[in-house]
DNA sequence: GGCTCCATGTAAGGAGTTACATGATTCA
DNA sequence: TGAATCATGTAACTCCTTACATGGAGCC
């Protein structure tokens, strides 16, 4: 059972009666780019969970091969079992391709850093406003817990954010974009990530 | 060229000449659980590195097979290159578990909920506090990029440690452990996630 | 009739995981 | 001499990705 295994039968035992198709569809459609939704990837996941029983699909209804999906109680009892067993480590660092160029920023010239963190600020913050969006419609049509799902999604874009521009501002202070010397001073207020 | 192919060229530019299995070995001993550091990805990795001529090692010295890698002036263009191209989507938001699981709480218990999310808040705590310690370190005895991205890290579990404070807030204030009805009023400070 | 969705799959290939296998060196 | 550590690799397996293939249903 993989992740995207434990996923789908989530989708599936919440979202009731549903083709893989219809799966399929909720994961291209949600705003976390993590979850790939290839059909090389969903059919044999759902291949895998009806092989274990965790998940049926009724009798064809038209002349497609249409099966209309649901969990069984095996299924729930499978999903009780995920979310209730916290693995120590899970709330841990996760692998983020912005922190892994990061530590590489070394290899770069001054200006070419200063490009990487804009750039990086810029696209963090347009994913910020898709995220903030998402939430308040969730706020109001989703489940409580989809909507819980969206607020962390908003912390942990929120938290990426005040970092790049944390970073700026300590770049900046030794290496300014145009060699005016006086802001140096007024930097001093970036320091402070052990006092919050 | 994965993500780990770049991260391994980094370190072997970064840590100058040294052995695949002391590459290893810095991937072990990172923080960052994410990487893997298992012989079946590191040299498969560097073999793929060296047929491109981004990687090189010099002339074993011992009776072993050991070769000290450096980068490649090609290896260097390399690494200069991924770092300059901020593809759109990558400050994005990155899989992570404890929100996955979040979706679908809704299969658990009043109770059980509040379980769950005690265990990844303490889970996250312990996370924090060895990179918090590990930061202060990276302050002292490492680069400057380094040290960049260890504060990434602080910045990542604290904004994940503070969404699930707010869970646990927004859940104890529809379903407290003990049924006093009293909390609920004092609960309102919670629910200002837009306003920050 | 043709276009667009709906719907389900397979094939080839790459990458990562775990487990296994093999030796050299160093130090007590 | 024996244990720990240094050092490099392979084999089997699973999963994911991309691309391709197939066909029904509804609508203009």
């Amino acid at each position: 059972m993989t992740e995207l295994d434990h996923c789908v039968l989530g989708v599936v035992w919440r979202e009731g009666p549903l083709t893989a198709y219809a799966v399929r569809g909720r994961f291209s459609a949600s705003v976390n780019t993590a979850w790939s939704s290839s059909t090389g990837s969903i059919y044999p996941a759902i291949r895998r969970l009806m092989a274990q029983g965790l998940v049926r699909g009724g009798a064809p209804r038209d002349g497609r091969k249409t099966q209309m999906l649901s969990a069984t109680p095996k299924g729930v009892e499978t999903l009780n079992g995920w979310l209730q067993s916290v693995p120590s480590g899970l709330a841990g660092l996760v692998a983020d391709p912005v922190r892994t160029r990061v530590m590489f920023l070394a290899a770069l010239s001054p200006a070419a850093v200063r490009s990487f963190l804009d750039a990086a600020e810029n696209d963090c913050r347009s994913a910020l406003q898709r995220v903030e969006a998402m939430e308040r419609e969730y706020a109001k049509s989703r489940s409580r817990e989809e909507h819980w799902g969206m607020i962390g999604a908003v912390y942990e874009l929120r938290g990426r954010q005040e970092w790049l521009r944390h970073l700026r501002q300590l770049h900046g202070a030794e290496a300014p974009a145009r060699p005016t010397r006086r802001a140096r001073r007024s930097a001093t207020g970036a320091r402070a990530i052990r006092s919050r």
